[in-house]
DNA sequence: TTAATTATACTCAATTTGAGCATAATAGAG
DNA sequence: CTCTATTATGCTCAAATTGAGTATAATTAA
């Protein structure tokens, strides 16, 4: 326990702050800084001399640079490996060790089109409201079932996390997919020299910055599981929508479609909405215009949408 | 934006290192260094040129201080305010700014007796096994009650933590409970003053150093979640067992009593355990021993026990 | 031999889920 | 003005799951 090592670090605050535009689910990012395609998630320092906290001191950044009203935050994970995804180039003065937390924030708006990088081009393979996406057999699955050979443990994961063979899909293990991937060498961030990266390029999923991507995917997984059993989804809703609203964009965040029946039973029993006597006026008959019952704070932790299982689904 | 502030922090590692003994969790404690009885959560720096990520990092000090066998462990929350709960007086040399990082880890065996305390010292309302703790109608509730007095946000919250006066107890809200009790003077650690600490001193619980105490509540929290979706039982249980034992495990966690039958079909459904084939001898009729079906790694996101609604339960 | 104790098998009503059909109300096309 | 496409909403029903029992088996200790 020598205490001649260096134990002084800085703390960068990173950010994913998803909406959802039209049906689909974006994230805001910020431009590239190196020389590659690859844009990063916004990220500011902690000082923990100014803020009291480190989620007011992430609130602050945001403010400052986006404008943006960010209603939920929640605090991810903390990464200490930063370094290890960038290989020597990295640009900290004098090598001095970042520790990144990571933060999932939900927007009601994503003004700025261009800012804001849409989910499932960074996951192709985590959209299945379309069915079973072409990326997986054609692409992931093949090359994962060539890397796991025979080792029993890593078969023992590729089932785990991509239902393979067993054919059964859970939309909460993100994470565990991108991880598997990453092991495996399918993405581009794990790629180590340049020339590796120009041939895999953007093949599976736009690549982001540093470990940016795999806090997204922490992000994306956090989001999914917690739909289920807490009334999150209202935190990207308008006062007001319409139910079918709600199930799309609920549907967006999941990359599933849902039955809609049973979709609105549940709002109906967890009484988690209630009309405002207004309707919409769109193609079809005209649908009622709801709000969330329960406005702001604490609101959270209410029962939620007890969306199916939870669990994962045959396909 | 200015680059002046100071933004170099040091990162503790601080663990709930849990395990069960005979029918209480306990959690290992260290002994009090400042003048007061309240124990404290072991921890331990980080340095990030030594260890490649923060997980290594605390396995490496456990072992080093503790020689015990950690299975599981999992991150639970980054906290940047550790200095606001103790005033002053805190031995920080130069007023370098700490952050820790919280973990929680599972342990199969808890020698040393004395190191060890037990959960509901702690937090004597938790415990709902021989039905509603008398501490809750006795004191806790009233004091309460008179703090919310007709603020509408506060009685929301007391409804939600609490169960007041809708009667109904989520036995994950642990957190919510204690940063309520924090906020409403209830707790020790929340007393300013040395005068009101010796007033209040061991009445809601032992209280802990520093944010001990929530760090614990934290863990607890996670735990008593996770419990009802993944195995972890197991990361506590011997290498063969009985299928009591296993239920009076997760009771304890739980701080709750469960149905023996549904608990059985619960685990005979998800295939969590296979029999040994040998029997234990105690009491009444021999047990059957069990053992877990998938030995360690990747074990902890299958299925899982799924407890009852995983919801609050009326009482 | 009996009582106390613990384990395990089986039952059954109530609730929840998954999946469907039927009907209502609007806009736009002809 | 009528028909059709489109979306909303009400209702049904079988299957699965949960919650809460009863009945019976295999031990030890008295």
């Amino acid at each position: 326990m020598d205490k001649n090592h260096t134990a002084s670090v800085l703390i960068d605050l990173s950010a994913a702050i998803v909406s959802v535009r039209g049906d689909q689910p974006v994230c805001l990012t910020v431009p590239d800084v190196s020389g590659y395609q690859t844009p990063g998630l916004p990220f500011g320092p902690f000082y923990p001399d100014r803020h009291r906290t480190m989620e007011i001191g992430l609130r602050q950044w945001v403010i400052e640079q986006t404008a943006l009203d960010i209603g939920y935050v929640e605090q991810l994970y903390t990464f200490g490996d930063r370094g290890r995804r960038s290989e020597g180039a990295d640009n900290n003065k004098e090598n001095e060790h970042i520790v990144s937390v990571g933060y999932l924030a939900l927007s009601k708006q994503c003004p700025q089109p261009n800012q804001w990088s849409e989910w499932y081009k960074h996951f192709p393979w985590e959209d299945w409201r379309e069915g079973r996406p072409n990326i997986l057999n054609q692409q992931i699955i093949p090359y994962l079932e060539a890397w796991a050979g025979s080792d029993e443990l890593r078969r023992l994961r590729l089932q785990q996390a991509f239902g393979v063979p067993d054919k059964t899909w859970n939309d909460e293990f993100v994470l565990d997919r991108y991880e598997l991937m990453y092991e495996a060498g399918l993405v581009w961030e794990a790629c180590a020299d340049g020339r590796q990266k120009e041939k895999i390029s953007a093949q599976n999923g736009i690549a982001m910055q540093l470990d940016h991507r795999r806090i997204l995917a922490t992000a994306m997984s956090r989001l999914r599981a917690k739909l289920k059993y807490r009334p999150v989804v209202f935190e990207l809703m308008p006062s007001a929508f319409t139910l079918t609203h709600v199930q799309k964009t609920t549907e967006a965040i999941l990359g599933a479609v849902l039955h809609k029946q049973n979709f609105r039973r549940q709002l109906a029993k967890n009484e988690l909405v209630e009309p405002t006597g207004k309707m919409s006026k769109a193609r079809g008959r005209p649908a009622e215009l709801f709000k969330f019952k329960h406005d702001e704070s604490q609101s959270t932790n209410l029962p939620g949408l007890r969306i199916p299982l939870g669990k994962s689904r045959n396909f």
